[in-house]
DNA sequence: ACCATATAGACAGGTTACCTGACTATTGAG
DNA sequence: CTCAATAGTCAGGTAACCTGTCTATATGGT
């Protein structure tokens, strides 16, 4: 008689599962990464792309990012310096306040985040080939329903 | 009618996946970080449970290991060395190549690597709990036949 | 047996992405 | 009107990576 670690269960399925998502995550960043690259980005980082993904959901200040990314201001404000130098994003004053900078993506950071999606899509519909429908829908509802929360943040 | 988004397939859905992955592989990594440090070893960053989990599989050399993490030689001598001073690997002489030296697990580096698995199967339980265990073999499955493979890396 | 080449690792020095701490300017509340 | 809180900057330090160079050992061709 099986034991129920062929199932569903145990040890051995948990840490299946542990380096499935790993390299999962591995597999997609390193996607978006080289098909951000492929459409001429060569200046980027993935914690760029987080920094992206912010900031193309409206103006933000820096103090916001730094709290989104899970950095210090500092680190922030030199990030936010490199997208700047290499014209991805622009500073302009906050008409609110005056002691912040509104932070908003250029035409070519624009350009940047879209070619990030695109990657990602790109990635992404590679395992849905491999799964077909039915194992896709089920790995994007089971995704969901774990219920893992929190900003979207670079992890090491 | 609804659009085919809303079911399986269209780019929402394929960004719905992505981040779910990052959230997922974040959330783990978080979770073993947090765990391992409960379990008493505040000295070791994720970097250094991938090395851990090619030397657990038996003695390594730096070489192998540079390959296995995807960093330079120097770069992994100086992490062994941390790991070497630290109490967690040891450096024996290679019986067949004297110009390399063989790495291994202390005592402590065993524990430490136990620690972790232990961390990331809580993890990975946690998610068993709340997808039930039909979802959690939904999860599981679609993980395995996604088919990424290659070596278990940090991603940036 | 010998030499050329390849490989394992160490040493020196540089870059960068983060950190802490101290500072200025502006805001907002009592 | 002051005073604490907040946005951002400046100065300096750390650690994890990098490239380039070196020695010692191994290996394959002549």
């Amino acid at each position: 008689m099986v034991k129920r670690d062929d199932g569903v269960g145990g040890p051995a399925a948990a840490w299946e599962v542990a380096t499935g998502v790993l390299r999962m995550s591995a597999a997609l960043v390193d996607g978006v990464q080289t098909g951000v690259l492929r459409r001429g980005f060569d200046d980027v980082r993935p914690a760029h792309g987080f920094a992206f993904s912010l900031i193309s959901r409206g103006p933000t200040t820096a103090a916001r990012l730094a709290e989104h990314l899970g950095i210090t201001k500092q680190a922030t404000a030199e990030l936010v310096q490199h997208l700047v130098d290499r014209g991805y994003v622009e500073r302009r004053p906050d008409p609110d306040d005056g002691r912040s900078r509104l932070l908003v993506l250029t035409a070519r950071g624009v350009a940047c985040t879209r070619a990030a999606e695109e990657a990602a899509t790109e990635t992404v519909e590679g395992w849905r080939t491999r799964l077909g429908d039915e194992g896709f829908a089920a790995l994007r509802s089971a995704l969901s329903a774990a219920g893992t929360s929190g900003p979207l943040r670079p992890s090491w």
